[in-house]
DNA sequence: CCGACAACCTGTGAGC
DNA sequence: TGCTCACAGGTTGTCG
């Protein structure tokens, strides 16, 4: 009966028992859910580690280093830990195996409406295909990624190299990988700096954040790139300022 | 823009 | 007991 509450409480139930656990391997018995459950999903998670698992209305991800795993409940799903040893019942379409101690993480589902896919690089090319937006603007599209405005934006994208006005859809797999690792890395670090205050955010306490010591490009323009030492430039994509290194960013 | 509806699939309970 | 039917938490896409 997965509504919010459901889902919630699945969330808070792993929580303490996934967070900070390594991932061995994925066993997928029936990739015929809702979407197919990738057959490769044991490659892209086998060795990631669970870094928190947050809930996006009724969807459930999964933070890794690499991408997230995302889960829907659909009509009639469970994810439960389960004995590691426990066989498998007719509707436990996926386990989720972990490196140490004697938990499994199952997805059981007899309606199949649910979901369990693999969000990275990759994901994103496939968005972007045939797109000729520019990736910037593509990357804040809340709608493709949610949570990444415009100063996260030029950051994430002068990490991984792009340059801003570059088409979604011409960007390469591997720099995809690259900019969604960089997109994540960036809104970490800049989380464990307590944001950033250009001149009005302050946290809860009243503290100023500290990120904005960190910035690479953002609000630098003419000021020397900290990677080649050439001048920072800026332009203006869908009535936001950009910043962005043109030595640095292809 | 909206609402209606179909599609995906299995299990359960009601009614005959 | 056994069969058929309606209906059940969700999401997405299409049609009018």
């Amino acid at each position: 009966m997965p509504e919010l509450p459901e889902v919630e409480t699945t969330r808070r139930g792993l929580l303490p028992h996934l967070v900070g656990r390594t991932i061995r391997d994925v066993v997928v018995r029936n990739a015929n859910l809702r979407w197919p459950v990738p057959r490769d999903l044991g490659r892209h998670l086998g060795g990631e580690r669970v870094l928190d698992i947050r809930r996006l209305g009724k969807y459930l991800l999964l933070d890794c280093r690499k991408g997230h795993l995302l889960v829907h409940l659909g009509m009639s799903g469970r994810l439960t830990l389960v004995p590691k040893d426990l066989p498998p019942r007719k509707h436990d379409h996926v386990d989720v195996r972990l490196v140490e101690g004697s938990k499994t993480l199952r997805l059981t589902d007899p309606r199949r409406f649910g979901a369990m896919l693999w969000l990275d690089g990759e994901a994103l090319r496939r968005l972007a295909k045939g797109r000729r937006v520019a990736v910037k603007q593509f990357v804040m599209n809340g709608r493709i990624i949610t949570g990444v405005g415009n100063i996260y934006a030029s950051e994430a994208l002068f990490h991984a190299g792009i340059h801003p006005q570059r088409s979604a859809g011409r960007i390469s797999a591997a720099r995809w990988q690259r900019l969604a690792e960089s997109i994540r890395a960036t809104l970490e670090r800049a989380l464990a700096a307590g944001g950033s205050t250009l001149r009005d955010f302050a946290s809860a306490d009243g503290h100023a954040g500290r990120f904005q010591y960190e910035f690479f490009v953002y609000a630098r323009e003419g000021e020397a790139c900290r990677v080649c030492s050439g001048p920072i430039r800026a332009l203006r994509q869908g009535q936001r300022s950009t910043f962005y290194c043109p030595r640095c960013q292809r």
